[in-house]
DNA sequence: TCGATGATGTGCATTATTGCACAAAAGAGA
DNA sequence: TCTCTTTTGTGCAATAATGCACATCATCGA
């Protein structure tokens, strides 16, 4: 039963009895229905109907066809109304993807917008390794550092993430407040074991001995950990350390430690309403945090 | 959703992951593979699959079609098993249609097939019109007078009716058993009311005066039922004859009485496994009948 | 780092499918 | 009984679908 064409055609022909009938719902030639219904009864070797001036009207064999096409053409006809709707409509999972360090800014514009669209599931993924757009696995991903060029991404300017440089309470009462860039060299600083990419790490090396690096971990959020935890200072999102009650801003947040964020969406979904919904709501947000 | 096999083939898509493996199992190269695709989610308006150099990986959409395919996928692989068997196996209807004359002689044999075949629903069919095969009402027709020549039907000779002359115990003891033809003309008889082309009423025509005809009938239950009253003598099968105890044979039954009675198929259902069996066990019977 | 492999994508020639014109036949209705 | 209409069926030309060759790209393994 390959072609599933020429049993859409006999289920026409079984339904309206004649073959013109059925070409003309088709729209296609008579002669193509009589072939078509030719060609499925050769290959099953059962007629499917009888053949007279009249029309055809369909054998059993012809009947059982009818019933199970005709079950497969209302299958066919809700499938496309779910397909063409949900083009267009808000349903159905939304994947984004982020570093974790982005978690607690995500969250709550996450939460706000399934609220608006109760039919949706927010499916936030964080993880090690990157999940990738062009495998389907995520619908939208934040990255950081420099813009990605993938081919088959699409990809925008986000945010820059105001970083600053913070110090638990237990370490400003231990070792005193730096009150300013010069006295640096007295103190702790927690920072990245590898050299990454990223502006305030580079600014780190740049302007803070390595010896003063005393605590170096390779995950963000152990990071955080240490410098909560009063092993020195770091940097921090500023968004990620006024969720802490007893950390310090040691400097202000400059534009030359901001990392630059990037949305990030495949070719293919980039279009579709949810995902083209969720980016104009996702930006319309953050300008609120800005402001 | 027009173009069934575009949607069989976004199937094989979404099921084996890759072009080239959904070409191989088609059959098709993979070029049309990617243009069936390429067309189907033009016409949704929605992606069904996320391309990249691994192969393509289904969206939501394309999961959705995917399980709606499946399902049309076995229906049409179950209903194909049974349409190729049921050339060849003899169950379902098997419909047979004849004057109601012969219904006491085709009782039996039709009992005794369906028997044979368990699965087999036998719908014996008889009435005042004809029931035409090529309208698809019945499988085999029992048809009496000269062959049909209907250009779809399969005829063929079946078996020539005995015909004999008999009268009720009643009449002959009102008006005596008529010791040979050139006496008839002291006798009653039942006949046709119209001009049929039956052998035996032709010879009733050119051997009895009409006005001995004294009762009429227009049709051959209702002759039956005249006979058997005692209105007259008449034309019945032996067959017939033989299920009434108070019936006496007047004359033997002679070859230019028998009507022909004929074996008519539609040819489109002429070479089935199911009409074929009929028919060789219906010759079978018959000849047992004549020996 | 660099081939080797296996995947998708596209222009062009080939093939198969379709549409058209016409024939034939059988109801429908006057 | 005759004509008109509707339907199926078939040879031939037009068209659309398919296959092929080749390009491109990403991934895998040494």
């Amino acid at each position: 039963m390959e072609n599933w064409d020429e049993v859409r055609t006999a289920f026409q022909v079984a339904r309206l009895g004649t073959v013109s009938g059925a070409a003309e719902v088709l729209g296609v030639h008579h002669a193509t229905v009589i072939r078509h219904i030719d060609a499925l009864e050769q290959r099953l070797g059962v007629k499917l109907f009888q053949r007279h001036a009249r029309g055809y009207t369909a054998t059993e064999a012809g009947q059982d066809l009818l019933q199970v096409a005709k079950a497969t053409d209302d299958q066919f006809t809700q499938l496309s109304g779910r397909l063409k709707g949900r083009g267009s409509s808000v349903t159905g999972d939304l994947v984004v993807t982020s570093l974790a360090t982005f978690s607690p800014i995500l969250a709550p514009i996450l939460s706000e917008f399934q609220a608006e669209h109760p039919e949706l599931i927010v499916r936030y993924l964080t993880g090690d390794r990157l999940f990738r757009l062009e495998y389907g696995e995520a619908h939208v991903a934040i990255r950081a550092g420099t813009a990605p060029d993938q081919p088959d991404n699409v990809v925008q300017p986000f945010m820059r993430q105001q970083i600053g440089l913070y110090a638990s309470h237990g370490y400003i009462k231990r070792k005193g407040r730096p009150d300013g860039p010069e006295s640096y060299v007295e103190h702790n600083f927690v920072g990245h074991d590898t050299e990454t990419r990223a502006p305030f790490n580079m600014w780190l090396r740049d302007n803070v001995p390595m010896e003063n690096i005393v605590y170096r971990t390779v995950d963000n959020r152990s990071m955080e950990d240490a410098i909560v935890a009063g092993a020195g200072i770091g940097f921090l999102p500023s968004a990620v350390a006024s969720r802490y009650t007893n950390l310090v801003q040691v400097a202000e947040p400059r534009p030359e430690w901001a990392a630059p964020l990037w949305l990030v969406t495949h070719v293919d979904l980039h279009r579709t309403a949810k995902v083209q919904s969720f980016l104009t709501f996702l930006k319309a947000a953050v300008k609120d945090l800005d402001t």
